[in-house]
DNA sequence: AACGGTTGCAACCGCTTGCAA
DNA sequence: ATTGCAAGCGGTTGCAACCGT
C-alpha cells in the first residue's frame, strides 16, 4: 500500500522555480503568513507541492536572509559547531541568523571540508590526521567514492544541547 | 572558439519525528 | 497501542557556470 505522496506529481511542477511563481509565493505568505505548506500551493495558485514551497521559501525567499559570502567569523563557528553537533544543519544554521541549514550544508561540502583537509584536519572527526594519511585518503576516496571508513555516529558524539549552549556562549 | 572536466548551488527524495484521531 | 498526516531534516542529484586545454 504505502504512504501517499505530499503531492500529486501528474500536475505540480519541478525544477528550477521561475519568477512568476517565486512573486506568488511571496505575495501569498506575505497576506496569510506560513504554515499548512499542503494546502498553501492550491490556495497561492502555485503548481508545486508544498515541500517544494517550503524549500523555496526557507532557502531563497525569506526576507531576513542574509545571502552573499560566508565570513571568516562564520567560517570558524560552522567548524566549531560541527565539532560539537556533527551534520545537525538546521541546528547549526540556528546559531547563524539569516542562514539556511541548505546553505551551510552546501557550504560545508564545498568550501570547509576543503580548507579542513588543507589543515591537516579531518572534517568528519575533527582530529588532525598526519600528511600522509591525507594523502592517501585523498586518493583512495577519488578512487573509492563510496565512504572507506565507518561513518562516526553523531548521536554517540555529539553532546547534550545544553553543554553546546554553555561552551558556545 | 570549442570542448571536456570540475565546481557550486538549488532543488528533490526519502526517511524521521510529532501529533491527532 | 496503532495509524496516518504534515512538517522537518539530511543526503543526494541535476545542471548551469566556470576553468583549463
Amino acid at each position: 500500500m504505502g504512504r501517499s505522496s505530499c503531492c500529486d506529481k501528474a500536475h505540480t511542477n519541478k525544477g528550477a522555480w521561475t519568477k512568476e511563481e517565486d512573486q506568488r509565493l511571496v505575495s501569498y505568505i506575505q497576506a496569510h503568513g506560513e504554515g499548512c505548506w499542503r494546502s498553501l500551493p492550491k490556495a497561492a495558485g502555485l503548481l508545486r507541492c508544498g515541500k517544494s514551497c517550503r524549500l523555496r521559501w526557507i532557502n531563497y525567499l525569506r526576507p531576513d536572509l542574509k545571502r552573499g559570502n560566508f565570513t571568516e567569523e562564520e567560517d570558524e563557528l560552522i567548524i566549531k559547531l560541527h565539532g560539537f553537533l556533527g551534520n545537525k544543519w538546521s541546528l547549526i544554521a540556528g546559531r547563524l541568523p539569516g542562514r539556511t541549514d541548505n546553505e551551510i550544508k552546501n557550504y560545508w561540502n564545498t568550501h570547509i571540508k576543503r580548507k579542513l583537509r588543507s589543515r591537516g584536519i579531518d572534517p568528519q572527526t575533527h582530529h588532525p590526521f598526519t600528511a600522509a594519511a591525507a594523502a592517501s585518503l585523498n586518493s583512495l576516496e577519488i578512487c573509492f567514492p563510496v565512504p572507506i571508513r565507518p561513518t562516526t555516529s553523531v548521536t554517540a558524539t555529539a553532546p547534550p544541547a545544553a553543554v553546546v549552549e554553555t561552551t558556545l556562549t
